[in-house]
DNA sequence: CTGAAAAATTGGCTTGACCACTTTGAACGG
DNA sequence: CCGTTCAAAGTGGTCAAGCCAATTTTTCAG
């Protein structure tokens, strides 16, 4: 039961995947206690302290339930993903789809409106988010940025609102699995690039390829986080 | 800087709280470095293996973000909007022109997966909302029904709460003045014919047309309100 | 001045130990 | 036989020290 210690995700990520994917296979029953850390950070392969990183980690998103010295017991909360099998992943999914639909609508609405100022602004923005990934920072402001600036050009601020929540709910509690293992440097370059297509066809004033593109890239994300899924 | 070691929260709860207290407080600006894990472990007063398990619950929730050989960093603030901030500059037109376009490119979504059942549903739901207004009852439960039903055949629920939140705001305390003017029996009519419109549309698998339909009718739903407006 | 290598810095992880709280079960008294 | 008590075992909570790997800074040769 080793765990591939060359990974970008740090350790405690993968620990914690690896623990609810038990859970969710049924391994450890809902309200059961799983062994002792000592026993299960030997099973694992990994040190105590790792593993109880791991548990913070499932502590905080609601998986587990520590008492001290009494043991860490898989906490009622989780019933409900048991029940729809990975419930988390699936209203992941139905975000991204969500966003998806929303997101090429929105371009549609802001079609004509951007003007080359605008569009400068985007590219800047695009070139800040690859100035992140290459010198190692988190692109998530930058990603937001695009995507709430393109909704900006609807002139509609309940449209922006919109976009904004429904990208931030990727970071909520429920989700909070989602940054840890979508989050690597490769995935980030896609998104990039992802971000310069949709840039491209907007500078070349083809709205329709531009909502296409934005479609394809939250598709992308969304496909990138069902195949990021521990088995 | 010392931590009380006899309270019943875990360490490194506290020391999390102590940490998000200072960088609030502006002890660390926001994009800035902290200390050394080493270092900052002694300031607090607490072993490594402590300060690491806190600063993972803050790398969670996004207050700080954590690079390898580099430093722990003061994570951007993402300002996250309440829903009761919602309304603040928005006006009722603005949420008339999002609801279009997300319900018109919503059916898009749902497009093929209209049943003759579903179809059925519908129109037993126009029938009641056709009675509605013949008794002098207010239709807006019919209503909200009918544009629930159209976002339910995406088969994502993400999408079904946002529609069925964007229909709601209409009833925030800042458009309650709304109703008042917009809801008479003969723009209910209206609404209802429009809504048949969108329904033949879709028993006819026209999918294109239900969309243009539908977000006719949203606009026209709009431009009933600007033109009841008092001058 | 430039660029590459070495040193210092920093986070990542392990081992081993001790403390505090909870549970368990056996001894004890009724 | 049953309930109580209390000590031992089990478990999470925390600490200390050290080594490794990635990054940053410094040094120094060209």
């Amino acid at each position: 039961m080793n765990i591939n210690r060359t990974s970008e995700r740090r350790l405690y990520q993968q620990v914690a995947d690896q623990i609810r994917g038990l859970i969710q296979k049924g391994h450890f029953e809902v309200g059961s206690r799983l062994p002792a850390e000592r026993d299960l950070a030997q099973q694992l392969g990994v040190s105590r302290p790792s593993l109880r990183e791991a548990l913070i980690a499932l502590e905080i998103d609601g998986t587990v339930e520590i008492r001290m010295g009494s043991g860490i017991y898989v906490a009622a909360a989780v019933e409900r993903r048991t029940l729809s099998q990975a419930a988390t992943g699936e209203s992941a999914v139905e975000l991204m789809e969500a966003r998806a639909t929303v997101e090429a609508a929105v371009i549609g609405l802001a079609g004509a409106r951007f003007t080359p100022a605008t569009l400068r602004g985007l590219r800047m923005t695009l070139e800040a988010m690859r100035a992140d990934i290459e010198e190692g920072r988190k692109p998530l402001g930058h990603d937001r940025q695009f995507h709430l600036a393109i909704a900006a050009q609807s002139g509609n601020s309940v449209i922006v609102r919109l976009v904004g929540e429904l990208f931030d709910e990727r970071h909520s509690p429920i989700s909070s699995q989602f940054r840890a293992r979508f989050d690597t440097p490769a995935t980030w370059r896609h998104a990039l690039a992802e971000h310069e297509a949709i840039l491209a066809a907007l500078e070349a004033r083809d709205v329709p390829l531009a909502q296409m593109r934005m479609h394809a890239h939250l598709e992308e994300s969304k496909r990138r986080w069902i195949e990021s899924e521990p088995r």
